[in-house]
DNA sequence: AATCTAAATTTTATCTATAATTTATAAACC
DNA sequence: GGTTTATAAATTATAGATAAAATTTAGATT
């Protein structure tokens, strides 16, 4: 979280609303008000409304004129919606980039990997997890491509963390491994068909709600 | 071009720029400057910095940090890109969308088919033909996708502007009908690879620049 | 003539103040 | 009691002023 000093104060905003919103720190559906965010940055609230318009791109929040910006809710649909753009784009690159991968990156993602089986809570697993893929894919060298799926990864993300708030259990993560081998023996068809697969894979927890009913909730683990 | 009494000033300023932008009436690189902008709007300069952030997600301007905000320019990497970013997402979106197609939908669309074939000028082809791309996606009721295609297309008109600012030439879409055939069959995975193959025709055509040189220009015609 | 430096100008980014709208509150009415 | 209708409070949106950077211009120096 490195604060650039060249960084206008609105792109510090937006980083640092985005990233609470995608932590849960603000629940889906809450208004976010322009005095009260600028008061606590301790700036005016003007670009506090050009950090809204950021976050709005990123589908992390909504504004209705007039009616004031709001952080996104989501449901069931909108996760699959998610995690079938994020297999035909991630796909997509990863066809791209593997002309170009070389051993050292995909020894990286192996680490990344490793990293992510021996993570012991969500956030340090979604960090992982989110380099493996980024680590396969960059090399495709196609920048709007790469920034949509940077976004997708920030929704997917905020699913996840909704879900596992708290507790994480520890897993080996079989699909990263067979997409390194597939990858390695150069079976791009096999590697994309698998990462297809596992990007879709949505998982579901019981998650107990304010009021002490017991509902399903759902993330996509991929 | 309905300005709803409902929109704010900076969505009427974004939705004027964007059009400028795509029409090619602003060329690639040239600088946006917020006080000459707010001026020529009549508003002040806070509502036009807004507007910027807006064209920003579209991925027709790009800033930099106190150095100002410009027209996105672009290549040929970025033609295909865009050309396979719609390729990937317009088959998600049509396989979805597909089994909520109605006669209706298709005869509409077919109409549109014929608007594109008998129009005279790139803009009427270009709306015509948006029109058949949105009417066989929509039902597939995914909003994000729907977004993100949208700004994909508003992309593929303005490299389609540049290239053919003045002369078109009428040609018969054979592509728009065999698509319509096969979702008329219920062939969907034709007609998903017809629209993935139809979408990445890039067409290309010497155009003379500014300094009597030619060059050759590329634009998507699909 | 070319290049460097410093002042002048332009332009971006932010703040404070104000107008316009929406939301919340309370009184009047059926 | 519940529904309107007025009034007050909060909130969004814009304007105008100011500070901070970047860019340009002009002059000095080599």
């Amino acid at each position: 979280m490195v604060k650039k000093k060249e960084d206008t104060i609105a792109i510090r905003i937006s980083r640092a609303l985005a990233e609470r919103i995608i932590a849960g720190e603000i629940d889906p559906g809450a208004k976010l008000r322009q005095d009260h965010i600028a008061e606590e940055f301790g700036t005016s609230h003007v670009p506090v409304r050009e950090a809204f318009r950021r976050l709005e791109a990123q589908g992390l929040a909504v504004s209705e004129p007039r009616r004031g910006v709001r952080v996104a809710s989501f449901d069931l649909g909108e996760i699959r919606e998610v995690a079938e753009m994020r297999a035909a784009l991630e796909v997509l690159a990863l066809r791209h980039a593997a002309p170009h991968l070389t051993k050292a990156i995909l020894d990286e993602a192996e680490e990344a990997t490793r990293a992510a089986d021996k993570s012991r809570d969500v956030r340090s697993w979604e960090e992982a997890n989110r380099r493996f893929h980024r680590l396969i894919i960059t090399p495709c060298a196609m920048p709007r491509l790469l920034a949509t799926i940077d976004d997708l990864h920030a929704a997917s993300a905020r699913f996840l963390f909704s879900t596992w708030r708290t507790e994480w259990e520890a897993t080996t993560d079989h699909d990263h491994r067979a997409i390194l081998a597939a990858l390695r023996q150069g079976d791009i068809d096999n590697a994309a068909s698998i990462l297809a697969r596992h990007v879709q894979r949505i998982s579901r927890k019981p998650v107990k709600t304010a009021s002490g009913a017991v509902r399903e909730s759902f993330a996509i683990v991929g």
